[in-house]
DNA sequence: CGAAGCGTTGAACACAATCAATTCAAGTGG
DNA sequence: CCACTTGAATTGATTGTGTTCAACGCTTCG
């Protein structure tokens, strides 16, 4: 194995604050790991072995209920943890891990996350501080699935998408990586053909350009007024 | 102030593993209140000033949208913490917290909570641990919203209750504190009406009784083969 | 005793799910 | 390069669950 270059880490939130050495200490227990599209990192249930920085692609965290449905819990972008079982006190992972992109990422052994925590406190505390927001997150979803209607969680879960990888391209701003109505449904709780109707609909009011497994947001402003309801229901 | 008493907190699951010095030390900064019923241990958006422990009596956790409608995050019983604000690196309570019945919380100021942290490793951990916890009960939840219809989602919120406030009688579980169709409307998303509906129907079946305010489940059994989806709908 | 809050119930409606049929786009292999 | 396969998307028709609107009964409490 390579040794592992301090640069691929140095300024990632989860490591902000660690010294040189300390990144060195770190990465010397890393392996890096390449992930084809649509494999997995991991699988919900299984012994949680490993975790994970993200370092290139897409992943997708998926929870599936025991009829086989399926919910995407959220999108994990370059930069950010993912499989971080240890650090809520898990055993196995929650949640399965799904590359949506080829990938890269950067796996250590799970028992070294106590250790890193303990030994490097800055550590313990960045993660801590994500799986808090997340926290956030999650329950905002809540809110929002629990009073708005199917129409108004669409327009937020797009405007999320948009904000956490939204490309600038000359008709709008692109969702760059491949997600499907189906994607969307999984999101928001409803069904592909809503989710179907509800683009085209905005599509012919110019919101937005959307295309086999890819949105464009060409109006987000528009967007964002329709998903908090100060309307223009036509 | 009169000085506290350890045997209030020790054995609670935040303080597992501290020492008895520590425990002297962290409660000479607690402060004892009493919250009358239906009063705001803490308001949304307010600065964080104060992280609790609820010792009796329980809290119910709102979170308020901007256009005023309420959504139940969870309920807190005796022994766990809130308004750990500062844990998930926020200087503002994300959630209103009220108390259902008079109740007595310990607090402190909220600047100690990183020095304890830091001081009681153990302490750190524990705390994390509750958040990790509570990230994986609203995930749950939100999988449940995106999948489960009404009916399901309602009869498992009162399992929730159930398990967490259940009180034996001799007709069954009883949560044991009032809540009314409206609460539980608010914990799943749904309207009074349809809440009071299936109540009332399930009453018919002979898997609860309920009055105002007040919820007594007779057959959880049963009530959970149908959140479950194994069923018996009629 | 009157008022306010909680709960029940009926009727009508609407949003979105479901069912179903096609069209469209992108590979894959002969 | 074209036929074929497969998965994604669109669109129409229908159904039903749950909301909304409305009126009223029952408690509790001041």
């Amino acid at each position: 194995m390579n040794k592992l270059d301090r640069s691929l880490i140095v300024g990632l939130p989860a490591f902000e604050g660690l010294t040189a050495e300390t990144l060195d200490v770190v990465l010397a227990s890393a392996r890096s790991q390449r992930i084809e599209k649509d494999t997995a990192v991991f699988e919900q249930d299984a012994e949680a072995n490993s975790f994970f920085i993200l370092l290139d692609g897409r992943v997708r965290v998926v929870k599936l209920t025991p009829d086989g449905q399926q919910v995407i819990v959220r999108y994990i972008v370059p930069g950010e943890l993912l499989g971080i079982a240890q650090a809520i006190g898990r055993s196995t992972y929650p949640a399965s891990a799904i590359a949506v992109t080829d990938c890269v990422v950067l796996a250590w052994p799970g028992k070294l996350w106590a250790e890193f925590a303990t030994a490097h406190p800055g550590f313990g505390m960045n993660t801590y501080k994500t799986v808090g927001t997340r926290l956030q997150d999650v329950q905002t979803q809540v809110v929002e699935m629990a009073t708005e209607q199917v129409e108004r969680r669409v327009a937020h879960a797009l405007l999320r998408l948009v904000q956490q990888s939204g490309r600038k391209t000359d008709e709008g701003l692109l969702i760059d990586f491949p997600i499907s109505r189906q994607d969307i449904a999984e999101m928001t709780g409803t069904t592909l053909h809503t989710v179907s109707r509800l683009l085209s609909a905005w599509e012919e009011k110019g919101l937005v350009i959307s295309g086999r497994q890819q949105v464009t947001v060409t109006q987000p402003h528009r967007l964002m007024l329709l998903a908090e309801g100060r309307v223009e229901r036509d």
